[in-house]
DNA sequence: TGTACATCAGTGAACGCGCGTTCACTGATGTAC
DNA sequence: TGTACATCAGTGAACGCGCGTTCACTGATGTAC
């Protein structure tokens, strides 16, 4: 169990790895740092060396998480047949059965998520479906005054199955259940933008802690 | 600051009150039992003649909440004017106004209600949507077909908005903005539920724990 | 109206606990010459 | 190839803390006779 070399290596990784597994075993919230850093076989201050606080860590591990999710998110998209609306569907449907799949993973990335600072994280959930939206207005599926702040709409619709789901308040049996539960929210959710007649004035725009943060960032950056 | 009387007469709710402040002021997590009591002038250890543990009185207090919320809803579907959609929509748009009325007392409902045990609360969120979603099936706003399950559709998309603003994810400028997000999300949901084509197999029915919690409690009731 | 007594709802001291974080330190590594 | 030295990434002991909960207790209240 102990390590050979006096030096990790690798630590900062480790220290994530070891938090994200606490994470699954004992619940978002059920761990300390110290203990991430003992199943490491490291003392516990050696983790003060690459964060700042145990906060810093789970922000860190919040960000890779997220990251991931967007990456699953863009891959089922991308791999979707149909057309961009079976995309969205694709997408919508990962983003529902990502959170299942681990509750409490999902129950940290959305809870520790709100704390601003960290670096913005691409591909984010609202970056793919904000994409796919874009797509769809393109193609004339999604009328143009419909467009602005839709990927909110749908984001919220989803999110909240999705966290339903996690925090147990709703439970479905199976995995084919949660799939078509999936894809009657997003349908309906979808038609609903499709039919949306063109609002008296425009439709307010949400703004996110993503995509802010993302801005803030490229402040000064390539033009 | 002190009680006149040794006898404090009604600390149970004293200290739900107590609780229910200190979640206003310092976030859903962020206070102790000891500080509830200290609050209220009683010693730490009074409480447990009222509630068997820490777990017990935040469940208490979050039932409580929960019930205040519900009857809000049924309050703002009653005095919708137009027909049942509206009554949806302002039931809809309460949720969502309650939850970022107090993120933190929202996120102490939403995540502790997951526990499971605890008298199930009359008249809950669920419940209500529910009882307007069969007033317009009822109607003929909805199709036979699609009345099952569409509770939770309604419900999930609302508690994604609810939950992204109470969260911090997204942000909305003003009551005014917040209302027409909610009343948009909550439109193209019905659209799409309305315009929804006939299953080929019937809908999953989801199961939730509230709902659940009230069938039990009824087992040997009046029949 | 008075007294005995059970019950209820408080007190206050103490428990053991694990936590995040700091600190002075030291072993290992890499670079300059 | 060898040596000096700065820097990096660990150690381990200690800190102060507030927490939830238990326990033996006592003051107040209500009821029976």
């Amino acid at each position: 169990m102990a390590r050979e070399r006096y030096h990790h290596g690798d630590l900062r990784d480790a220290l994530l790895d070891g938090a994200e597994a606490l994470v699954r075993e004992r619940g978002a919230d059920g761990w300390s740092l110290r203990e991430a850093t003992v199943r490491i076989g490291v003392s516990p201050s050696a983790a003060y060396h690459h964060f700042a606080s145990r906060d810093a860590l789970v922000r860190a591990l919040s960000d890779r998480l997220v990251a991931r999710l967007g990456e699953r998110m863009a891959q089922a998209a991308a791999r979707a047949r149909g057309g961009t609306r079976q995309r969205l569907v694709a997408a919508a449907r990962d983003y529902v059965r990502w959170a299942i799949e681990d509750p409490a993973v999902a129950r940290l990335v959305f809870a520790a998520h709100r704390a601003e600072p960290g670096e913005p994280v691409s591909p984010h959930p609202h970056d793919v479906f904000a994409a796919e939206l874009d797509r769809l207005a393109e193609e004339g599926g999604l009328a143009a005054s419909a467009r602005p702040g839709a990927e909110i709409v749908v984001w919220s619709a989803m999110h909240g199955l999705a966290t339903l789901l996690a925090d147990g308040l709703v439970r479905l049996d199976g995995p084919r259940a949660i799939d078509r539960q999936a894809e009657r929210l997003i349908g309906a959710v979808l038609t609903g933008l499709a039919e949306e007649p063109e609002p008296s004035s425009p439709w307010p725009l949400p703004r996110t802690s993503h995509t802010e943060r993302k801005a803030r960032e490229n402040v000064g950056g390539p033009a």
